[in-house]
RNA sequence: GGAGAGGUGGCCGAGUGGUUUAAGGCGAUGGUCUUGAAAACCAUUGUACGGUUUUCCGUACCGCAGGUUCGAAUCCUGUCCUCUCCGCCA
């Protein structure tokens, strides 16, 4: 979530911002804010206002109820003095009345059960007045947190500025593209043949983008896994095991809500949803903390399953393990503050691509343009291996940096050193990295005229083999 | 899954409808005293939003969401979580 006061204080800075994205519906969501940010104050103003004379009206009242000293025809005198005093709108006057540091005319004809009731309708009439304000700025405020859930993160100002995927700037590939004396074939291919990966099993277990891996191939992907994390410990990141349900508030937490409700899977009459990456529940595990500047930062690595439904994806790389609704994910994701946070995307992409490199596979680091960002990173790489069979580039790791997009949602803060005042965190995130693609890369990229693969060095002492071939 | 008991500030804990501050303690920070420290004493103490501007003022927050009431930490309903016992279970 943007800061509303940023969206107040240069509201035409921010439109520009959001410009870059190409995003016409988030452009009119700013204006639509602005709006409802000015009712809602002068709302709120007005009503809490109100409320605060009533809050002391009321203190005064329980005073003169509960005062023993004082005998019932005073009491009787000030209640009806009161009331009187608030059916002009004379709160001051009222208030003195009722705690008694203004005199009154005693006048013993007057009954307290009957000036008392006369006072308390008093005062419930300025209870509605402001029961109807609050209820007005409540419905205010819920149009306007609906509108900023809605408005994307603002691009990084070293974002190049393109409205498509197409311009994505592309570094040069690093490791060695192997040249191959046959027709190399798709993973799709090797792999059943192979009797590493069943599609027909998945199919039948759960459905279509669902698959069975057997034998090596189940133990390849444990290998990597284990590969993967023990990589990001030693760059210092913390392992840690996570639900793999959570509340919706955390989705909205990590801002994968409410834009991409229909991406998860949720479980049926309750409030919680498969995760769809980890990054949804380490964002959330300092969710309403204040940490301490010195404590930062914080690097965290989990491996979870990512569950997604890939409505949206309906139709496009349907063969193969590419696109699936399961899938294996170990995920960096570091709390850092806004100073070191862009360091901190160098060198957190760095890590992905040293493990490409450890794998020997041709990759190359994509800088992500503005209009290709998504809905909350201010700054995007995407890491890409190249894969021979299906002959293109596989998206194996996508490294952001949310700023304070995602730690404002989940209210993730600290006190900068030797301050008091709190300040939201910098969140970043990157896949490091997801199991079926870097398979598929493996598959392809290693594979021998026989059908077998090789695996790679680093690999062997995790998997307990140097190849996988037709047994 | 069943029954019961609970959820109050950074922590412990009092508070069962009002009589202007959520008592008290611990911790933390600052100060006095001291050669230094400890002890003692004094002071301060959370978050968000809004109004002011360098200081205040107001509103909200006692798990969360509703409700009753002139007025709710306190009463009612729902919900989440924790603990105890029973059942089931890798």
């Amino acid at each position: 979530m943007l800061d509303i006061a940023l969206i107040r204080e240069k509201p035409d800075w921010v439109k520009e911002q959001i410009a870059k994205l190409y995003d016409e519906a988030a452009l009119a969501r700013i204006d639509k804010v602005l709006e409802l940010d000015v009712e809602r104050r002068a709302i709120r103003t007005k009503t809490e206002t109100a409320q605060a004379a009533r809050n002391s009206l009321n203190r005064s009242m329980g005073k003169l109820r509960g005062d023993k000293a004082m005998d019932d025809g005073e009491k009787a005198a000030r209640a009806h003095a009161a009331a009187c005093a608030l059916q002009r709108q004379d709160f001051d006057a009222a208030r003195a009345l009722m705690d008694g540091s203004a005199p009154v005319k005693r006048d013993d004809s007057l009954q307290a059960g009957a000036a008392f009731d006369d006072l308390i309708a008093a005062l419930r009439q300025i209870g509605d007045k402001i029961d109807d304000g609050f209820a007005k700025a409540k419905e205010i405020e819920i149009e306007l947190e609906d509108n900023m859930l809605w408005i994307p993160n603002l691009p990084h100002h070293g974002v190049s500025v393109h409205e498509s995927e197409e311009s994505n700037k592309a570094h040069p590939p690093k490791g060695e593209f192997r040249e191959f004396d046959f027709e190399p074939k798709p993973h799709w291919e090797l792999g059943p043949a192979l009797g590493i990966i069943d599609f027909e099993r998945g199919v039948k277990l759960a459905g279509s983008r669902f698959f069975v891996l057997k034998g090596w191939g189940a133990r390849l992907q444990r290998a990597l896994i284990s590969f993967f994390l023990d990589t990001a410990r030693t760059k210092g990141f913390d392992e840690v095991y996570l639900p793999y349900l959570v509340y919706g508030d955390m989705l909205y937490g990590a801002a994968q809500f409410p834009k991409f409700q229909d991406t998860v899977y949720q479980l049926e009459g309750e409030d919680r949803f498969l995760v769809p990456t980890a990054e949804v529940a380490i964002t959330n595990l300092h969710r309403d903390e204040i940490l301490e500047e010195a404590d930062l930062p914080l690097s965290y690595v989990a491996h979870t399953p990512c569950f997604r439904s890939e409505k949206a994806s309906a139709g496009r790389d349907v063969r193969g393990i590419k696109r699936v609704h399961q899938f294996e994910k170990v995920e960096m994701y570091k709390f850092t503050t806004p100073e070191t946070s862009y360091d901190e995307l160098e060198t957190m992409t760095g890590y992905a691509e040293d493990i490409c490199a450890g794998l020997e596979i041709p990759f190359r680091r994509l800088e992500i343009v503005s209009g290709d960002l998504g809905f909350s990173a201010s700054k995007k790489y995407d890491i890409e291996m190249w894969s021979p069979g299906c002959a293109e580039w596989l998206e194996v790791s996508s490294c952001s940096n949310t700023e304070a997009f995602q730690a404002r949602r989940a209210m993730v803060r600290y006190y900068p050193a030797g301050s008091r005042k709190t300040q939201f965190v910098h969140t970043l995130n990157g896949s490091g990295l997801a199991t079926p693609r870097v398979m598929i890369a493996i598959m392809e990229n290693n594979q021998q005229a026989d059908g077998s693969v090789l695996i790679p060095q680093v690999l062997r002492p995790y998997l307990g083999a140097e190849v996988i071939s037709v047994s």
